[in-house]
This record gives C-alpha cells, structure tokens and sequence, in this order.
RNA sequence: GGUGGGGUACCGAAGCGGUCAAACGGGGCAGACUGUAAAUCUGCUGGCAUAGCCUUCGGAGGUUCGAAUCCUCCCCCCACCA
C-alpha cells in the first residue's frame, strides 16, 4: 500500500517526518491537521504547499483539519511593532475564517460524506483558556531545558534579536492545539511548513504525554526560487488566492512566469498531474524551453483549480490580447472584456477635452507610478507605452483623440504592467 | 540597576562640521538581448513647479555662517554583568 507520504517524496514534498508517520498514515484512514494564520481574509501562495499537502491527504482517504489560529494569531509575533498592536476581534476571525475557508473549498471535499474536510478554530479553546489552567495543565508538561535546545529557539538566542517570553510560549500554545483536535476528532497528524517542525515534535510530544496517544508530524520543505528571489510575490506584493485581491489574469500570469529552473518543481507541488505527465513536460522543457509548454500547463492546472474554467479562460484571452496580438485592432466591447481582469480606474471625458490630461498625471493616479518623478523617470527610460505605442517625451498629453472609440486608454509600464483608463461621461 | 556598543534612505552598511539627497552592496523599477525565462549589460531608485526649491540621517532642544556629523536631555535596541 502507498502511503501519503510516499506521494508527497514522490512530488518532493517531504521534507521531514516523525517515527512511525509512515505506517500509521499507511495503515489506515487518519485525521490530520494544518494550521493556516487568519491575519488576512485570503491566504496567499505562501499556503499553497499546506493546502496541497492536505489535498492529496483528503484524495487518499485521510480526514483533513484546517485549523485557523483565530488565538494564536493575537499574539503572533510582537517584535519589530511600535503601533498598538489591533487584537482581532472574535468577529474578524470567524470573518477571516470564512473566507480562508470558501477559498479551501477550492481544494477540499467538505461535503463528502466519507472522510469530509473540517474547519477549526483555536479561539474555540484558546479564548476560555486562563493562565493559571494553562500552567497547571500544559505548562507543568514542558522542560524549559528541551525547548531551549529547540533549533528555532537557540537560533533566536543566538543571535542578536533574543526572544521574547511571548514567543517562547508560543510553541506550547501550538502543541495544546495539537492536544486539543486529538481529544475532540481524533486528530493524530499535524502537518507543516519546515519551519513548524519544531513545533510540531513538541506537540507530539505532549499529545504523548497527557493525551496518552500516539502522535505524529511530518513537514513539507520551504518553496525557494531557483534565482533566489521568494517565491509567491510578484512585484513586490502578495500573490492572493483571493481574486479581488489577486485577478486570475495576474494569477495566471505569475505561474506563466515561473522560471524553467523551477518549473518542474512547481509542477510536482502545485498540480495533480501524474509523475508521467509531468516527466513529458521535463522533457518539453529541455527540447523546446521556448514553447514554454510546462509553464502553460501549469498556469492553466493551477488558475482552473482556484479561479473555474471561466476565470481561467478570461485570463487566457486577456493574454493572447497583450501578448500576441495588436491592441490596436481590438473593439472598445473586445477591450473592456479582454481587460476586465486588468486594474482600472474612470477619468471624466471633460479632462481629455482640449489640450487633455498629462500623461504624468495619468501615471500617478492610475498607480503604475508612485509619483510624478517615477512618472517621468519611466517615460524618459522609454518604459511607458499608450494604447501600445511607447511614450516619446514627458510632456505627452492624452486627449480624447488617443483613445479607443472614445471609451478607453490602456496605459502600460514595462512589459507586464497595464492600466486601463475608462473615460467616463 | 551597572558597564559597554548601537539607532542613517525598502534592507544591510559607509559617512563623523561644509564638496551629503548622503559612498557601496542587496532588493525594486525600466531599457537592451530573449522565450512574457534565466544569466548578462545599461539607466533610474525622497518629493515637487526638475539647470531651482522643499523635506530627510531615533526624538526634542542647543552651539555654529553652516550639523547625519559637536553639546544637552529624552526614547528605543543589543551584549555582558547584577
């Protein structure tokens, strides 16, 4: 029998496991768990080898848990903060929970009625939970001594920043989650990012010890860029698993420029498709890189799990518009379809009346520069480009004359950044 | 509480009375080359009314013709000691 983490060695998502995981997650149908921070009302790239890692649990027959630390996440990490730290409010996490879990609702069963995915929250626990209980029931089971030795302790004492009391305690607040989901649905597994390794040895620990069970853990490794530079930003910011706050075009777009040092990596973590396919598409990659075969077949598995076949054809179409073919033949009907997933803002028809408006201007307001300086840096750099044809001179002004059927303007910075400017009447 | 070392732009880090909007590196943005890749090369990287002006070097005062640089007080961080 194969077990779960046999699949994820397969696809290199294992990293490391605790004594015994194997056969237990071999064996028979287990619970397993993943917390997920519910700081935002979205998670970001950032969980998408968690939320793969409970997806192929969930496909082979195990129970998964997505546990949100609506507690743990109050206290999360204090330093580097002189503003007063916003707790969260029992409303803003069950808020964030929601939406952390429609987004799961992408990649988990929850209806199934065989091994259905769950949604906890810590603050179910967390929040009725005094201190001195907590000294008394958990504290008394931790060695200060062990938990010094802990890799992500010592590295913190080490070095020059310490550690905080709040933080140090973090980690048995952690394993009372672990002990917690152990006692109400038999969870036995928790899982995570190798950074949590630490964390999740000592909740295992003291599932041992006070839960009197057996428990196990298993991590998956860190996503890295091959160019070195972190995976799931682009231009700086969030990639989102939210489309108000990432568009699947901009989705689409990230995967389409995965690098081909990464993309067979990224393939094994982040799609179904078979270890066969996916050794096809290796191949692809070194014949004809230029094709970019597996970086479209990625884009297209990840965009169509996430954002449905229609997010996923839009963000085609708007690609096939911006990339191979001229803007300039396009319908004002065919623009606002192809750019509907594209950012946009209005500008009042009066200002492109007579001499129009700056270009400086329309840069600014429109976000694709930070000030007028950027503004002018950008177009004296020969970067800004008006319905598709670059921007010769600072001064150029858009008048109604350089619109598209007297409806729009596409603005672009560089060659991915677009803005479309919609004249309003 | 004591002693010592620090707080400089997105980050790291120079500067230690004028030539400082502040070296250098990283990151970011743009251009060239390409395959919407990587690597490489080039330019830019506080704001504005851009040959000029304004606001920045933890905070507040002060000395000086002139301060990131000197003085005073305060705040914060780190290490060691208690």
């Amino acid at each position: 029998m194969n077990g779960l983490l046999d699949i994820y060695r397969e696809r290199d998502l294992l990293k490391d496991a605790t004594e015994g995981a194997d056969e237990h997650l071999a064996e028979a149908s287990r619970t397993v768990y993943i917390g997920f921070d519910p700081t935002a009302s979205s998670l970001h790239l950032g969980s998408l080898v968690p939320i793969m890692g409970l997806m192929h649990a969930q496909r082979s027959g195990h129970t998964p848990i997505a546990l949100v630390g609506g507690g743990t996440g109050l206290i999360g990490d204090p330093s580097g903060r002189t503003a007063e730290r916003q707790l969260l409010t029992k409303e803003k996490a069950a808020e964030n929970a929601e939406g952390i879990r429609a987004q799961l609702e992408h990649y988990l069963d929850f209806e199934v009625s065989t091994n259905p995915a769950m949604m906890r929250n810590n603050l179910d626990w967390l929040g009725n939970l005094t201190f001195v209980d907590f000294l008394r029931d958990i504290g008394k089971h931790f060695s200060v001594n062990q938990m010094l030795a802990k890799e992500s302790v010592k590295r913190r004492i080490e070095g020059d920043d310490g550690i905080s009391y709040t933080e140090f305690s973090y980690a048995l607040l952690q394993s009372y989650d672990f002990l917690e989901l152990y006692r109400r649905d038999g969870c036995t597994v928790q899982m995570g990012g190798s950074d949590q390794w630490g964390n999740i040895t000592t909740g295992t620990d003291l599932v041992r010890r006070v839960g009197g069970g057996k428990a196990y853990g298993a991590v998956f490794p860190l996503i890295t860029n091959a160019s070195g530079t972190k995976f799931g930003k682009s231009e700086g910011s969030n990639v989102w698993l939210d489309p108000e706050r990432t568009s699947p075009f901009r989705f689409y777009q990230y995967w389409i420029n995965v690098e081909d040092a990464d993309v067979v990596r990224y393939l094994k973590f982040f799609t179904l498709l078979s270890m066969a396919e996916i050794a096809e598409l290796e191949d692809a990659v070194e014949r004809e890189p230029h094709r970019r075969a597996a970086q479209k077949a990625l884009a297209e598995d990840v965009t169509r799990r996430l954002h449905g076949e229609s997010g996923l054809s839009g963000a085609q179409r708007a690609t096939r518009a911006l990339f191979s073919g001229d803007i300039e033949g396009l319908q004002a009907d065919e623009v606002a379809e192809v750019f509907a997933d594209v950012p946009s803002s209005e500008i009042a028809a009066e200002e492109l009346g007579g001499e129009g408006a700056s270009l400086v201007d329309l840069l600014v307001s429109s976000g694709l520069a930070s000030s007028k300086g950027d503004a002018r840096r950008s177009i004296e750099g020969g970067g800004v480009y008006v319905n598709g044809v670059r921007a010769d001179s600072v001064e150029t002004r858009v008048t109604m004359n350089e619109t598209i059927d007297g409806r729009f303007v596409l603005l672009r910075k560089g060659k991915k950044s677009y803005h479309l400017v919609a004249v309003r009447r």
